[in-house]
DNA sequence: CATTACTTTCAGGAATTACTGAAAACTCCG
DNA sequence: CGGAGTTTTCAGTAATTCCTGAAAGTAATG
């Protein structure tokens, strides 16, 4: 029956590892793979292509392809002389991690942090409702302070940015030791 | 049928969103409004409460709360007196997308991680694979830069942890600068 | 403008996941 | 031990989500 050159083991279960891990995050168990097979590529992709190396129909494809391309993850291209549509994934990862959190944040953090500004406006009537409101006001901030935080380092280039991340264990000493010339520990940070 | 006194609008609406996002985040829309709920409760709360609160069968708050601990999202309490299980969140945000944070690595990048190293140890046969092992390199760098860096940040005072975010723009601004005299630009970041 | 080569849509069946009520299992007391 | 008060389990059903094949849509080509 299938005498196709099929994928290599270790891509495989790469491609499958990320089925069930766009599970988990609420993407589908297709699109995970789909992407994940585009992002090992050697080459762009044509639908065909890939529903024959992942044994999706051709339909089910198509309608990933289309949610990858929402996720702005997927980039489509053409080939000369050839008709059909071919896929592929920006290389680098540092921009794939960016544009995911950017799509992420645009679909579900900032619908969040507007329901939050809403209910803050208010006026409570009860205890339990302003308890609640000081609750939210303690979400919305943290949020709202994650965000900024992470505008900024997405602008940098992304070399520099991970240079950041590398300094993340210098910088935290830094502000440890002001921790504790200021007398103020926490946890262990210090002992271990 | 109903004269119940019933969640303030503002909670009402608080907790439905959660359940949405619980929804796209892999974790279901039952278990995000049972732990809005607890989240912006003034007391711990116990499994009767949540069950009248929403609407759910006192089996599923059951479920759901069983979730949530195992999320260590959630703690149990006990009223003297009284042998009902209570429930509540801890108090800081900080310290709950901490919580959240680590669950998610344990149970999500920590395998992924050890997939990918497992896939980098065999011996490519095709120039394909060769490709393919190369971007899970990449992606496996990325990954566990990230989460070195986390790590460094996770063990910050809160405090000092949000100060750090806090310098996001200044450090940012120091190595922009840097990219600068390198002469090395990167998208709009100086102009705008 | 008909044909060919492709892509998308969509109704409905298949698979999965969520939820419930009934029953079992604790656990604390007397 | 017996039973009241509570939580958990679980089999079955309800709801949702996924996937497919067939049909319709689109666009380049001769």
């Amino acid at each position: 029956m299938s005498t196709k050159p099929q994928l290599p083991p270790v891509s495989r279960q790469f491609v499958s590892h990320f089925g069930e891990m766009g599970n988990r995050w609420g993407i589908n168990r297709t699109v995970g793979q789909i992407y994940a097979l585009i992002f090992i590529s050697q080459r762009p992709l044509n639908a065909d292509e890939i529903a024959e190396s992942l044994e999706f129909s051709r339909s089910n494809v198509s309608m990933g392809l289309k949610e990858l391309q929402a996720w702005r993850l997927v980039r489509l291209t053409h080939r000369p002389g050839d008709r059909r549509e071919y896929f592929d994934s920006p290389a680098d990862v540092w921009e794939i991690f960016r544009l995911l959190a950017e799509e992420r944040r645009r679909r579900e953090i900032e619908p969040t942090l507007s329901m939050l500004r809403m209910a803050l406006l208010e006026t409570p009537s009860s205890d339990a409702e302003r308890h609640a409101q000081e609750r939210m006001r303690q979400m919305h901030d943290l949020i709202d302070r994650l965000m900024t935080w992470f505008d900024d380092v997405q602008k940098l280039a992304p070399e520099t940015a991970l240079q950041l991340m590398g300094m993340g264990s210098t910088v935290t000493r830094v502000l440890q030791f002001k921790d504790r010339v200021a007398g103020r520990t926490y946890a262990k940070t210090k002992e271990k």
